[in-house]
DNA sequence: GAGATTTCATCAGCACACTGACTATCGCTG
DNA sequence: CAGCGATAGTCAGTGTGCTGATGAAATCTC
């Protein structure tokens, strides 16, 4: 008798936007590379001789599911993975070749897939709306590790 | 060389408001009930004697997690599920007394962690956030089921 | 320099989420 | 009423994402 409206819920909303995210991702870039590979490639495009740890701090997943993650990209030979000489505890990522023509063909695509799922937005809309998601993503993440990030020179 | 910027894909920032919006529910509702599980129980307050597919539309979740989730509601004894006798396929779904008292608590822990989690925003920019993201979910859940929802009466 | 602590990666376990295939049941139509 | 198509649910398979435990390597400390 007293359910609640989850349209007020911003949990329920994520989700459901991720979901849209996912099934516009599988229509208009590809099937194969999903959206978090293709930002641990990306990450390892702007920083190659990454660890897993730095990947994940960059794309914001934890250990875990980058070990997973890498895994996938590796066994496509879109990733190389070397131990560090200098400190056997890491694994040290970059892009191959091939996971770069990936990269670049995917980075198109994926500009063209926003465009659609902005649609509905005006241009203003569009920006306030990403600025919105990260101030409270951030918060949230600020919530749980009390790093003091003032300021980041 | 040619890396992107994520903070500019909406999918990212959805993946991410996610993962913000899982760790407070986490730790300000419950580590037993996931969300998922809370707006199932939430549909079946609303709407008891629902069936898998009434849940799922309503929730937004396919068939498959659908079952998985209302599984294990079942399992804890949160829902009654029984097989329809008008319809053999249907398995109605109602939640038990538990689950009601469950649902009731978790409602107001929500109602706080929702507070917390938009807390950096201002009030107007609340109702804007919730808007924007459910506009931009809607239009695609539109684009893949292209139903007439001209009107609804 | 040996021992304690920290750090990186892996693994097991659980939950969500989708697709595609299969089963059972219902409803319609000839 | 027999058969055919549509519908509800299940199952198998894959991928994301988390926690907590474990192991291995580096760093810090006495």
């Amino acid at each position: 008798m007293t359910a609640v409206d989850l349209t007020t819920h911003p949990g329920h909303l994520a989700r459901r936007l991720q979901q849209a995210h996912h099934l516009l991702w599988n229509a208009m870039v590809s099937e194969e590379i999903t959206s978090p590979q293709f930002a641990v490639l990306n990450a390892l495009i702007a920083e190659p001789g990454l660890d897993q740890r730095g990947v994940g701090e960059r794309v914001r997943l934890d250990r875990s599911t980058v070990a997973d993650v890498v895994g996938r990209l590796t066994r496509r030979d879109l990733l190389d993975k070397v131990r560090d000489p200098h400190d056997g505890r890491r694994a040290l990522l970059r892009p191959t070749a091939e996971g770069r023509r990936v990269h670049r063909r995917l980075t198109v695509r994926a500009a063209r897939m926003n465009e659609v799922m902005l649609a509905p937005l005006a241009d203003e809309e569009r920006t306030l709306f990403l600025g919105l998601i990260q101030r409270v993503a951030d918060a949230a993440e600020r919530l749980r590790d009390p790093l003091a990030e003032t300021v980041t020179p």
